[in-house]
DNA sequence: CTTAGCACTCTCATTATATGACTGCTAAAT
DNA sequence: ATTTAGCAGTCATATAATGAGAGTGCTAAG
């Protein structure tokens, strides 16, 4: 159990570690505190065996450990709110109230990190656990079809498919009544099976070129499952503001994160409220904290996370989600 | 006039320099040239002044100028015909022709940046002067429905529209009616236009809640022209292995350059062949040099571009862009 | 025209040194 | 029982000095 003035200088150091990003010491302190520096030192031996501070070297000042950001966020932080510049930008959005839910979040995180300087990303649920729709085709010039994929979600994936000139659109469109009347209201990651077995063996017979006009729509089908581009990410360069990350070799190593879009995906996450975990809670990088949420509005669900340094400013962060938040929720619950 | 030992000096050092990073001396070349090291001095002398050679301090060895790469590129270089390591890894995507064309460009571009550690960038030509082809809705659960416009080239853009509870499907599909009635095939860039002028005053009248329906018809079609989505990069963490961008600094830069669409869009180009544009004729940063070619096939447009150090192996990334094109036109002029 | 040889220049790594920023500890003060 | 002043000790950082190594430019001889 900490004493009241242990939380204080504890609280002193985040954010003044946070602002400046280098090492506190008991001078810079003790104005604040009202005491000595050689109190404060005192306290901060206490504070260092409990492992919430930590030292560079012996001599240096201190600097929150990833302990000690977590009682910060836990138990210190007052939840800030937010400045009228910050809620400015982001009105521009909410205001204009025709966007549609995923441009509005987009949209919003894009100026979040441009005013905070930090990455942010919007994970989208994917369409796994979408129905089939319909499948549509659009003859176009020439002997070019565009194919289309619905779900009952409201996801779309097209592709083009390339006819050989002695083959009519009207194959295609047999394949797709079969597809309408065969697989409709099937979820999507059973289709490729109902494909396989029950599409497949009637068009081999029927329909000419059915392999080319089988596969795009397989291809499709198994793009729309997947869809991992529903992946937006926002301000990756942001960290090379960081004075913490001035060195190329801690940048390759985030980066290398941000391109892997299974460490990526794996920030999605269905939980209550916002939260906030610090380094290697993270499960991307000792160095780097997340603030996510999740939202999930008339069945569009996903999850928009804040990506940056331990040394975040985790309540203007905070305040700016749950300020996206209320926003993209009530927009759609008033009607 | 370079005399063929001059030649051969300066190819010697492009080749090796983009090897190995490093300076390369007088006595490194003298070897395979068979001469001795103070006459490479005496001709090195006169490549410096001709500005196709340069120091980084007096006593350095030599690193090619800009004009040094160039003139490599124009007239050193030798067409590398390509190893059967790098035939293999895009054998497998090429083999696979049911690919729809964007994906087979998108895939093949995905193994080069993977092959060579440099970046690559496809961009597609946009929709900008595609017309109209037709817009569509599919009425999903509840009050939501899904929007979608889709032009003679087969691009794709959709929204979800939410309608408020005592407004019925009918007043989207009268809108939708009177534009697939009154603007298919006007080429996109004049849509909002003829929206404004011929559609608008009329849902005003007669469709309910006809602002939403109509700004997100609006937003749909000004989205889908501008498309700057049409951009696909891959491996932009590359320029991090460089040894030439381990100053963060440097790294900054050319992020910077990444994030800005507008900057990225400029690299595209309609010109015969393969380009090449070393250092400040690439338009992006002295730093890099890009290889990109431009293709054209079945009306679908684009620009595939490399983008590496100005130490790249032009040979080789060449020879990658030459087989992709081969490829991708000849797969669909047989048809 | 080519080459050997030497003086010269510059980088880079190493070492030494001084400075400044802090802490930890102890003993005195409150 | 705290708090504080003071001082010794530790480490980072900056600066200069040094020497080795790499590579050039130039000159004079081949």
């Amino acid at each position: 159990m900490l004493s009241n003035r242990q939380e204080n200088i504890l609280k002193f150091i985040v954010e003044e570690y946070i602002k400046s990003a280098k090492p506190i010491s008991s001078h810079q302190i003790c104005d604040s505190l009202d005491c000595s520096s050689a109190t404060i030192r005192n306290e901060m031996v206490y504070l260092e065996e409990l492992k919430l501070l930590e030292k560079n070297h012996f001599a240096s000042g201190r600097i929150p450990s990833e302990k000690g950001y977590k009682y910060y966020v836990e138990n210190l932080m007052q939840p800030k709110h937010m400045t009228g510049e910050d809620m400015l930008k982001l009105q521009t959005i909410f205001h204009n109230n025709t966007l549609d839910l995923n441009d509005a979040i987009k949209k919003s995180i894009e100026i979040v990190s441009e005013i905070t300087n930090y990455t942010t990303v919007v994970l989208g649920s994917g369409a796994k656990d979408n129905k089939l729709k319909k499948v549509e085709i659009v003859p176009l010039e020439d002997n070019k079809i565009l194919t289309m994929v619905i779900t009952d979600k409201g996801f779309v994936e097209h592709k083009n498919l390339y006819l050989s000139k002695n083959v009519s659109t009207e194959e295609v469109k047999k394949t797709v009544d079969l597809i309408n009347k065969l697989v409709v209201g099937t979820p999507l990651d059973e289709i490729s099976e109902k494909l396989e077995y029950s599409v497949k063996p009637i068009i081999g017979k029927y329909v000419r070129q059915h392999e080319l006009i089988y596969n795009t729509f397989y291809d499709a089908f198994s793009e729309i499952t997947n869809k991992e581009n529903d992946v937006h990410f926002v301000g990756r360069s942001n960290f090379l503001k960081q004075p913490e990350f001035s060195d190329v070799e801690k940048i390759k190593e985030i980066f290398s994160k941000f391109e892997d879009v299974n460490c990526i995906r794996e920030i999605a996450e269905d939980k209550n409220g916002i939260n906030v975990y610090v380094g290697s809670d993270s499960e991307l990088s000792d160095e780097v904290s997340v603030v996510k949420t999740h939202y999930n509005i008339d069945g569009e669900e996903g999850t928009i996370a804040i990506i940056g340094p331990k040394r975040m400013e985790y309540d203007r962060v905070v305040s700016l989600l749950d300020y996206i938040k209320s926003n993209i929720g009530g927009d759609h619950e008033e009607k």
